[in-house]
DNA sequence: TAGTTTGGTTCATTATATGAATCGTGGGTT
DNA sequence: AACCCACGATTCATATAATGAACCAAACTA
């Protein structure tokens, strides 16, 4: 782990349940040592990465951020193309809707769009999806190679101890499932009472970005339920993978075996 | 300069004109050497900060950035907020409207608002503006200890060496005068024929957090234009700071001459 | 006012970053 | 089709930067 790495994994600390954190639960959180975590904090300040609030000195995230993002939503408009899609889908089904991409070896909530239900599952954008324990890891990891999902799923399993150890072969059947199907389900397992169904999204050289994927109740979800809900994200993801410029045949072939499974 | 400060660096050679930089030019843009620059972009991609397009194997800013910039967004709305000010402004103005935020030692376009006049300057959102040579870098520069400014103006002269040098009293008569007035005007300096008013945000704490600058032709520019224009980019700003929980005395109290000078 | 917590600093120790030389490969040219 | 060149990527001895226990000052608490 290089001292890029250290310094970077400061920012995965930030969350929408604690957007600002000072110094010393910042060296408790990272496991660094004080000193050690100044110094990465005051890097990350330099490059406007963080910034301090004037008034307690805590840190938060910073406004060079908003900067480069909307760098990278010039050059490609993921934002703005994903969400309508997400919105229609949202539309459609009825239920929170959300958008994650790959950044590294992490999956992040982009887009969000929560259901009017009275029972609503409510996904905060910036949320950190765990790839063994969501039907959007799931589906992404039947895109990668076993090598990789691996090493992904050991990160996941280890970042978050507080979740139930999925069965030897839970992952496996269940990567193997989503690639014959083209999307995934899973309940009850990041959080209980929560089941989802994701699909994969492509880019234009047909690798995989993200995924949508559609949130609701367990206890509302039933296999008549997951038929339908899973023919919308499918035709979601085509729709979207299309419109960032993927090849129609690749995104088919990709989720070949669609929903009639 | 810390390892962390020179991995960062590489992120601020992407541009609106340069999106996607490959591995030989990232490390002539640096000037670090080619086997540095490869472990700083492979510790950036494994944050997400940088993805490589598959295809072409050239870096590109990273989907994380998106997630943290959804999460800052939804603790501190900046864009948000300022984002109906500057549409106000382009309206009433009819010309350009940038607002712009310090992130460490830069300031960043965050939102732009290009005018639909016949000759219209384009402000990409993404640029960074230098500090001398901006009327928003000098505007903020007024908001500043001296000891602080000089420092960040000595940063900007040095990686602009294809800006002319200002006089040595140039910049800080600007400044001298933006306090004053409340407002910064800087005609072309960053580019031939392009001039700027700009004035001061403030968050909630009383600091400066960035600026409002309307960016006209300098040939359609005078001082009739001057004062209207400044007047109603000191109203933007005061009415921005507001809504971000800025006490009004303090801000008018910044800004105190206002535009009758 | 005494006690406790927080942000921040120091300096000897140790681990990590660095870059010249090198390799393999895919794109472009003749 | 064969060539070359430029590019991304790797290696390993060397040099440089990161680290953390102890310490300090200031602000908050009781």
């Amino acid at each position: 782990m290089s001292t890029t790495d250290k310094a970077l994994s400061l920012l995965a600390l930030f969350s929408h349940v604690c957007p600002e954190i000072g110094l010393t639960d910042l060296s408790k959180q990272s496991g660094f040592d004080k000193a050690t975590t100044l110094r990465h904090a005051r890097a990350l300040l330099r490059s406007g990465l963080l910034e301090q609030n004037p008034d307690s000195r805590r840190y938060r995230l910073g406004a060079e951020i908003l900067r480069l993002a909307n760098l990278r939503e010039g050059m490609f408009p993921l934002r703005t193309v994903a969400q309508p899609v997400v919105e229609a889908l949202a539309q459609i089904t009825g239920e929170t809707v959300h958008f994650s991409a790959r950044a590294g070896d992490t999956l992040g909530t982009v887009i969000a769009h929560t259901s009017a239900k009275t029972v609503r599952i409510v996904v905060e954008p910036g949320l950190l999806l765990p790839w063994h324990a969501t039907a959007s890891g799931l589906a992404f990891l039947s895109q990668l190679s076993s090598k990789e999902g691996e090493r992904l799923v050991e990160l996941s399993v280890a970042s978050h101890p507080s979740l139930a150890q999925p069965d030897a072969s839970f992952v496996k059947d269940a990567i193997q499932l989503a690639s014959v199907r083209g999307f995934a389900v899973c309940a009850d397992r990041l959080e209980r009472g929560v089941a989802g169904v994701a699909s994969v999204v492509f880019d234009s050289s047909g690798a995989p970005i993200g995924t949508l994927a559609v949130a609701l109740a367990s206890a509302q979800f039933d296999r008549f339920k997951e038929q339908s809900i899973a023919e919308h994200v499918v035709e979601a993801t085509t729709d979207l993978s299309i419109k960032l410029g993927a090849s129609p045949q690749h995104t088919a072939k990709r989720l070949r075996a669609g929903v009639a499974v």
